[in-house]
RNA sequence: CGCGGUGUGGAGCAGCUAGGUAGCUCGUCGGGCUCAUAACCCGAAGGUCGUUGGUUCAAAUCCAGCCGCCGCAACCA
């Protein structure tokens, strides 16, 4: 009998940075599904990898002077590093590097346009030299210019390849609605309205400003864009279209593509397009999840607060992390990763819950019997209650995995934990363990604890699976009695087991002190980001600057008029995150301006001052309202700003030269 | 009138599709127990289910309006 095939992915992973907990979450859901489908028999292909061409990587790669091999060589090593750390068992670590994915890659640009979904477009009149940018048209602002800087385009007769979507259109949006490949599903509707009842764009696939990136092999000068690069990872890890591997066959169409929401649109909609150009089988399941928070604030590396996921494992194992990220993972909803929580839910869980349980009956065992458990029993009816509740958590469990609810299925254990623990009240071993003729029932009541504890650890390990291999040495679990076939049947323990009492295995932490530490952790790397921030950014800031920017004459200098304004009035723009409109009295009339600082600033701090205005600045729309002519501000390195005022001595409307 | 989600005891959530004693986890308080990692077990307190109105014998649950929060889109002139 073959063993049935089980295709499980992550995202891969852009190697800008060094990895950080939120790349934990997906990949650590991904490895318990992965171990889980290994434990109930399935052959399981676990892929994750990095996505490393891009402009991004290009131009880190050149600030630090290496090429983008080199940069994205060390940061893959980081990834691995921690993947080893986390207990991460993939199977297969694609790199979009990778020659045999490169293959693929052209070839499947090339049958795309031979087929036709793939054309040669061109900008025209639509392409921003500063941005380096091609923009559609519904892409452009009202005013026609560049949606980034708002500088007029041009006609630079750029070229580029494009992919038809809206063929797809309609399979799309019924594969959202009507099948339940999105999970959860609650945003089909959102995805629906936002993207495909509009009307499919068209999709860049190919760009030729940048160099790093798989060329297209017909046509020099072009580089093939992240869509179809990145996505097609997780067929060309196959072997699809490529020698490398043969396995396209067995495991394809995937099970479960496992994304965080932020990718969930590229997932949802241009991927089954890409596969259904192709005529390929779509993957069954797309499982979103949210971001991990940090004391409710989305986590930030300019804020500091990215956990460092070394430090949590060396301070309480990671396996404790494991569970912490995995219990509060809810699909689509973000979950919270303050310390207190996580450290609440180590202690009340794992330490009181699941610890305690193994330590207090192994230490039963111990202390009544030597640790070798006689084999004679006395069953009572308590007996039954506990033992259905144990054996009907596996059905449960087994269940949530398949639907990827991972916290409901670790809900589901736990309450088993629960449930062993009220035996020992229920049935008070401690008393029988002082009457001699109650020796018999004592042993029984032990081995039921013992052979629910095989269960619970069983069903944990492919969660837990550091720590499980332990639970299992200290209630003598042979590796036999671990089987997941028998998880569904009470008894299973030699009837004369043999107990090795251990190691703590989740040691209570004191929260306070702990949580004092912690912060004064993060303190210490707020800071080093931030001093590390200001000196390397600001330096190579103003490095490029000087570099870009090129030469202006006094004569271009004259065609910028600045002058001082008074902020009259100012009110938050309804419907909008970021814009503030400001009434100014230039000293001319008065003029509105609109300016993105809504999140720095309250109206109130504005009214009354005085600031510096571009006053020649061609009127533009935004949110519909009109804005004549900018303030100025100058920008910090975490990409908020500051206005700059002017003193107050100086007259409104006095020209800034 | 851009689109969607959400608002339930101190915190975090379930319940809402198929109306009918408001439930879970953590926390708090009281009790019990002592095998165990000051752990475990039992009990209690604590909720106008955002707000207003409507449908109904009956609404957290259905309908309408309003308010708050979040996300997408838009948006840093």
């Amino acid at each position: 009998m073959s063993k049935k095939p089980f295709y499980i992915t992550t995202p891969i992973y852009y190697p800008s940075g060094n990895p950080h907990i939120g790349h934990c979450y997906t990949t650590v859901a991904c490895d318990s599904i992965a171990r889980f489908k290994r434990m109930q028999g399935y052959d399981v292909m676990f892929l994750t990898g990095t996505d490393e061409h891009g402009l991004k990587i290009e131009q880190k790669a050149a600030e630090k002077g290496v090429t983008p091999k080199e940069f994205v060589d060390e940061v893959v090593e980081k990834f691995k590093k921690l993947w080893k750390y986390m207990n991460i068992s993939y199977d297969r670590y694609i790199r979009t590097t990778d020659s045999y994915h490169i293959e693929t890659v052209q070839k499947i640009f090339k049958q795309l346009y031979d087929k036709g979904y793939i054309y040669k477009g061109e900008y025209s009149g639509k392409y921003c030299t500063p941005c380096e940018s091609f923009w559609t048209d519904s892409q452009l602002d009202e005013n026609g210019c560049c949606p980034e800087c708002h500088r007029p385009v041009t006609f630079a007769k750029e070229e580029a390849y494009f992919f038809k979507m809206s063929p797809f259109a309609e399979r799309i949006e019924k594969l959202l609605t009507e099948t339940d490949y999105l999970r959860p599903k609650t945003r089909a509707t959102e995805l629906v309205n936002n993207f495909i009842k509009p009307g499919l764009e068209d999709l860049c696939v190919s760009r030729t400003t940048f160099k790093w990136g798989i060329p297209v092999t017909f046509d020099e000068g072009h580089v093939v864009y992240v869509w179809i690069d990145a996505l097609s990872n997780y067929i060309s890890a196959l072997g699809f279209m490529n020698g490398e591997y043969d396995d396209f066959g067995k495991f394809w169409p995937a099970d479960v593509h496992m994304v965080a929401k932020d990718i969930m649109r590229f997932h949802a909609i241009i991927w089954p397009a890409i596969l259904m150009a192709l005529d390929v089988p779509l993957p069954k399941h797309l499982a979103v999840h949210g971001w991990i928070t940090f004391n409710g604030e989305k986590m930030s590396k300019s804020l500091g607060n990215v956990v460092d996921p070394f430090v949590l494992g060396e301070r309480y194992g990671c396996d404790a992390i494991r569970y912490h990220i995995l219990r509060e993972m809810a699909l689509g909803a973000d979950s919270s990763f303050s310390n207190e929580i996580m450290i609440n839910r180590i202690n009340s869980d794992l330490a009181n819950g699941l610890g305690n349980l193994v330590s207090r009956t192994v230490a039963m065992a111990d202390k009544y019997f030597g640790g070798t458990l006689p084999a004679e029993r006395e069953t009572e009816p308590v007996d039954d209650d506990f033992k259905g509740v144990i054996i009907n958590t596996f059905t449960e469990v087994e269940k949530y995995i398949d639907e990827t609810k991972i916290k409901q299925a670790l809900e589901e254990i736990f309450k088993a934990v629960d449930r062993a623990n009220k035996y020992i009240d229920e049935t008070e071993p401690w008393k029988l363990g002082k009457d001699e003729s109650k020796k018999t029932r004592l042993a029984t009541v032990l081995y039921n604890l013992l052979d629910a504890i095989r269960i619970i650890s069983t069903l944990l390990s492919p969660f837990m699976p550091e720590t499980m291999p332990k639970v299992w040495e200290q209630i003598g679990a042979e590796k036999a009695d671990t089987e997941y076939s028998k998880l569904s049947v009470f008894g299973i323990l030699p009837a004369n087991v043999t107990v090795h009492k251990g190691e703590i295995l989740f040691p209570r932490i004191d929260v306070d002190k702990e949580i004092e530490e912690l912060n004064s952790i993060i303190k210490k790397n707020m800071e080093d980001a931030q001093s590390g921030l200001s000196a390397e950014e600001k330096g190579e800031a103003v490095q490029e600057n000087i570099e870009l920017s090129p030469e202006i004459t006094i004569d271009d200098f004259a065609k910028v008029e600045i002058r001082v304004a008074k902020v009259t009035a100012c009110e938050k723009v309804k419907k909008s995150k970021k814009l503030l409109c400001l009434q100014l009295d230039d000293g001319m009339g008065g003029r509105q301006v609109v300016s993105g600082i809504a999140q720095y600033y309250k109206p109130e701090d504005l009214i009354g001052r005085k600031v510096q205005l571009i006053a020649n600045l061609k009127p533009a729309k935004l949110c519909g309202i009109e804005s004549n002519g900018m303030i100025c501000a100058g920008e910090l390195a975490d990409g908020s700003c500051k206005v700059i005022f002017v003193d107050d001595s100086i007259p409104v409307g006095a020209k800034i030269r």
